[in-house]
DNA sequence: TAATATAGTTGATTTATATCAACAATGCAA
DNA sequence: TTGCATTGTTGATATAAATCAACTATATTA
């Protein structure tokens, strides 16, 4: 009996920023637009291009975001996490998801209409505005995996991962992983192989711990250091 | 005696398409706010990094987006042409350029305080949807040189690259090529060796032609099949 | 025109990383 | 609990592509 889903987009303390660019009329056209569903660990949001007709805030777990490329090898460009506006460029485009959605733990996301997004950005220009914002951080997101997944090599790349995982998304030093190693694979660029052989080099040089799915971050700096000269 | 300074917004043939969006007044404003400048060819034109304090927009001559990566390792983004904003997400998150540009041939270009633009998006909301629209189809161009970055293998991307100059860019199968075997590299994510050795496999396949700086595609359906596969 | 720098080309070698294959551990279903 | 499927681990091998090094052609400048 897990009473997590939220009353309204008032009082919802997973809300996204830019929400708080609205009048309160305006996010109650939100709330009243607003539905919600459950996933389980392992289950599809949605998947890269079927028409994306919402937009997707989690108030409960975290997700992967991943694009489907050739034969079966995916990227996972971010993990999606409660107050994240979850929508794709595809919505100003071509109205298409170009990335899938899936659930790495048991997730309760909420489903906004996006033609109502699209009506408050229309009358709203500092919502607009936090639209613009959001995008381009997005944007910026991508430059970097770009640049890192072209240019730096394996350890620098999966010491990015892990700091990534560790500061943003788990807040802590110490966290249970979520990701297989197939995935992490997928977020930092290698195979699974890679990830075991480069988890173990690691662990060896003193800079984590791996026990049972959780990764526990030991040697902070230098881990910093391997991803910015890697 | 070069003419081809734009005289005003208005009657300019290669003003940015969201633009039409605006009022007479409002682009009046944009062009009373516009000044203009000219580059030599490999001259930069911003610097990533540098604050960014203007959109820019080309009348005439082709530039190169770029990132500087580590050790001198550039990524090529894009090629920008005529028409098109060239401003970047740092506008509306830190006001820094997080990309290189620099002229690849001579180059006249329009330069726009970024704050009136973040004005008329203010003002103006279909201004604003459309700057959306930009900065979204470009964010999706950046979704998929990630994919074929990480996934593809060099004949992909190289004929990935070339098709993209073909007809994106140039609009024609033969075409002068701009970019030295370096920047190509840059481009497509190889070195210049290799691509000095694609472009002959490719001229032995009967794929092309390079003659004196010159890219002639003589089989357009065989080059987008390897893009495909590659 | 000669002199020098830049860009293009080629072949030999090295390296990072994927692939393949076998096996161990773990979790889930019957 | 047993069996089966998934995930993790390890070592051996293959390969794509970078690096290195030498050389040639093409521009640019004196």
């Amino acid at each position: 009996m897990i009473k997590d889903n939220v009353s309204t987009c008032r009082n919802c303390p997973f809300s996204w920023q830019n929400f708080k660019n609205l009048t309160e009329e305006e996010l109650d056209l939100v709330n009243s637009n607003r539905s919600e569903a459950r996933f389980k660990h392992g289950e599809i949001i949605f998947k890269q291009g079927s028409p994306s007709s919402n937009a997707i805030f989690l108030s409960h777990g975290l997700a992967k975001i991943y694009m489907e490329g050739y034969d079966g090898k995916n990227i996972i460009l971010s993990i999606a996490a409660p107050g994240r506006l979850i929508a794709g460029p595809g919505v100003y485009v071509d109205n298409r998801h170009h990335y899938s959605l899936a659930a790495l733990t048991d997730v309760t996301a909420c489903f906004v209409d996006i033609s109502v997004l699209k009506s408050l950005v229309h009358k709203n220009s500092l919502f607009a505005e936090g639209y613009l914002k959001d995008i381009s951080g997005k944007s910026l997101g991508n430059f970097n995996k770009l640049v890192s997944f072209t240019q730096k090599k394996m350890h620098g790349r999966l010491a990015e991962g892990i700091v990534h995982l560790s500061e943003e998304i788990f807040e802590s030093s110490s966290f249970k992983c979520i990701l297989s190693r197939q995935e992490l694979g997928e977020f930092t660029g290698m195979t699974k192989e890679s990830i075991v052989r480069l988890l173990k080099e690691f662990h060896d040089d003193g800079i984590l711990n791996t026990d049972n799915g959780c990764i526990e971050v030991l040697d902070m700096p230098k881990l910093k250091k391997i991803m910015v000269s890697g």
